[in-house]
DNA sequence: TTATTAAAAGAGAATGATTCTCTAATAAGT
DNA sequence: ACTTATTAGAGAATCATTCTCTTTTAATAA
């Protein structure tokens, strides 16, 4: 078993949660779409080893891990949820013309936020956390 | 009539699109709820003076206004949409346990991301927009 | 190792926001 | 006012997600 898999196990155990084939299949999977999957996505990969698992299933983990901020939703414009099982810092570039989200990872962009708003701050809001949404156009193929 | 209105009346024209009460209703609705309305709400509003707009009408027309790009979308991690008339360059503030959504104008952090972005660039990415999503606490009650 | 039990998975119905289809009405130009 | 393409109305259809209920299973303890 891979040391990813093995940090997801603790991380469930971690939380109280029980460690099923069915979460580590799906935690495996989110893991390996680099693309910020939707559950479909989840479940069509899934069932290459899972062929039973349940449509409600694969919603209901979802549900759990993010409850339990072992992954994350993904804001986006239509009615298809998307995930991502990356929990460290980072942004989201959005393409404009197709549903290609990716990460995107500046630490120094980071920092320059926290010093503006830490002078600065907004008026009646306490910042928890500070997501950088990009739209645009890749120059590349998707991978 | 308002001179929003005339505005309005303005930008449908200008796209081609017939300027009917039941759209001149769903932006006059849209521009009287600050808080970025679903389209339950919007209905809710109209349905005092246009007690027979159809379901599916409100649904068109959010969706002719977003193709013609005379309100947006705004990005959110649950199934229900939401929409937003002001097209002036803003961000916003999520609330991390409501649904409350503000809008947070800085054109000073604004010019701070063009600045920082035309020198670094992003690889393989070619930038439209910047929208920042801020996610915390509201210290004030809803207007 | 087996027994116990609360948590989780399976199956399929239910929900609910949104979309679609088809017909009737109407805005905008002639 | 006349004509016609566009739009609105009505209600069925769709489809992602949630819910309910039953069966199974992971985790703990004997």
């Amino acid at each position: 078993m891979s040391t990813l898999m093995q940090e997801m196990k603790q991380k469930l155990f971690e939380k109280g949660l029980k460690v099923t084939p069915q979460r580590l299949a799906i935690l495996q999977a989110l893991m390996s779409h680099k693309n910020h999957p939707t559950a479909e996505m989840i479940m069509e990969y899934i069932r290459v080893n899972h062929p039973n698992i349940a449509t409600g299933t694969v919603y209901k983990i979802l549900e759990v891990l993010v409850d339990n901020q072992i992954i994350r939703k993904v804001q986006t414009e239509n009615d298809v949820m998307r995930y991502d099982a990356i929990m460290d810092k980072h942004h989201h570039l959005y393409c404009s013309d197709s549903a290609r989200i990716e990460d995107y990872v500046d630490p120094a962009l980071d920092d320059l936020l926290q010093t503006y708003f830490i002078n600065k701050g907004i008026p009646d809001f306490k910042i928890e956390d500070i997501q950088i949404h990009f739209n645009g156009r890749f120059l590349n193929v998707e991978k």
